[in-house]
DNA sequence: GTAATATGTGAAGCATTCTTCAGTTTGGGA
DNA sequence: TCCCAAACTGAAGAATGCTTCACATATTAC
C-alpha cells in the first residue's frame, strides 16, 4: 500500500470492454504457461502473444514493456495470496494459538500446492528486477495480519510479539518455499507439513510468557 | 556425485598453466560482480569479460556458452558450502544435540552472511536452467552429513531420524533463505537467528523418543 | 445509422548479445 | 636459444528478441 509501484512498471491502460478483460487474462495465463514450459530464458513476447492467441501489438497496448508484464503477473499473484492469508488470520482471531498455527500453515501450504508448477514458475520470475517492492508490500500485509491474530490469542501472551511473529512467518514461509525447491515425494511433503506445525507449536509454547 | 552434470554444461577445458588459473578466477569473480551490479538481466558475456580484464574469446575457451559459466559458478559455490556443512557435522559428532543445532545454524548462517550480497546475487542466478541437479546433489550431501550427525547424538534418539532430519534441514535452510529475501534490520536478523535455534531445540525435545 | 472510441494486427526496424575463428602472444621444456 | 602447445585477442557474423506504428476491426454512444 505504502509501496509505490515504479512508474515504468505500471500498465499502460486498463480494459474497459469485456473482450479486453478476457485478453488480459489470456495474456497472464499464457505468460505462466510459457514460463512453465520454457523457463525464464524462453519467455519472449512473441511466444507469450502466440500462446495467448493475440498479436504482440496487443500486449504492448497494456504493458509498456516485458518487465511490466512480469511485474503485473507477480503483483496479481501476491495480491491473491495476501488476501488468503489475511482472511485466515481474520477467521482465527481470538482462537487458541495452536489452531491459529495450523490454519496459517494450511492456508499457505495449500495456496502453494494448488498449482505447484505455477508456484515454481513464479518463484523463477520474481527474481528479476524491482520486485523487492512487491515482496516488501506482501510481507508487510502478512506481518500485520498475523501479528494482529497472534495478539488476540486468549491462551498465550508474549513478551515480544513482533519477534515471535517475525520468526513464525519467516520460518513457515521459508520452509514451504524450500520444500518446493526440492523434488520431495508427496509422502515427505505431507510429513514435513505435520512436523512444521509441531515445531511451531513447540516454539510458541516456549515463547509464551 | 551420483548426479550427472549435463554434458552441455561441462567446461571446455581445465587450466594447465598458472596464468590461466588466475584467468578463471577472474572470470568467476567478474561474473559475481556483474550479477551484483547489473542483475541477471545485465549479465552479458561482454560485460563479464570486460570486468575480468580478458577478451570474450578467452571465456569461450573455458565455457561452451554463457549458461555453463553460470552453472560452474553455482557448482563452485555449493561445493564450498557443502564442504563447510559437512565439516561442521563431522565436528559435532556425538555431541549434545542442542549444540549440534547451534553449530549447524551458525555455520550456515555465517556462510550466507559473510558475503551477503553475493549470496543474493547467486540466488538470483540459480533460477535459470538445469540447476536442479546441482541443488539435488547439494541437498543429498547435506542430508547425509546431518543425519549421520543426528544419529550420533548421545542424548537423543528418534523414532524416525529421516523425518526429523529432513524437517530440521528444510526449516533451517528455508528460514535463512527467506530472511535474506527481505530487507530486515541487523537487529531483526540477529533476533531471528536466536529464535530459530530455540525453535529447533524445542522441536527436537519433542521429537525425541 | 453513424460517428467516436476502444481494441487488435503483424511486418519491419532497431538494438543487443551470443559465439566463432584466424591470427597473435606467452610460457616452459629440450 | 628455439619450438610447440597453451593461452589470449577482438572484430565480424548470425541470431534473436523487443518494440513501434500505420492500419483494420469491433463496440458503444448518440
Amino acid at each position: 500500500m505504502a509501496t509505490t509501484t515504479p512508474a515504468t512498471l505500471t500498465p499502460r491502460k486498463w480494459p474497459r470492454q469485456a473482450r479486453s478483460v478476457a485478453t488480459l487474462d489470456a495474456i497472464f495465463e499464457a505468460t505462466i504457461q510459457v514460463l512453465l514450459v520454457e523457463g525464464m530464458q524462453g519467455l519472449t513476447t512473441t511466444r507469450v502473444a502466440e500462446r495467448a492467441g493475440v498479436s504482440v501489438g496487443t500486449m504492448y497496448q497494456y504493458f509498456p514493456h516485458k518487465q511490466s508484464l512480469i511485474y503485473a503477473l507477480n503483483e496479481r499473484y501476491l495480491e491473491v495470496l495476501a488476501d488468503k492469508v489475511e482472511a485466515t488470520c481474520r477467521e482465527q482471531t481470538a482462537r487458541p494459538v495452536a489452531e491459529m498455527l495450523a490454519a496459517l500453515i494450511e492456508t499457505y501450504w495449500r495456496a502453494k500446492t494448488e498449482r505447484a508448477e505455477v508456484t515454481r514458475a513464479l518463484y523463477r520470475s520474481v527474481v528479476e528486477m524491482d520486485n523487492e517492492a512487491l515482496v516488501e508490500s506482501f510481507a508487510r500485509r502478512v506481518d500485520a495480519a498475523s501479528s494482529a491474530m497472534l495478539e488476540s490469542a486468549p491462551d498465550a501472551a508474549f513478551d515480544d510479539v513482533q519477534i515471535v511473529n517475525l520468526t513464525l512467518v519467516t520460518v513457515i514461509f521459508g520452509t514451504i518455499r524450500n520444500a518446493f525447491e526440492r523434488n520431495l515425494s508427496q509422502a515427505a511433503i505431507d510429513a514435513l507439513q505435520v512436523e512444521l506445525l509441531a515445531m511451531c507449536r513447540a516454539y510458541v509454547e516456549l515463547a509464551r510468557r
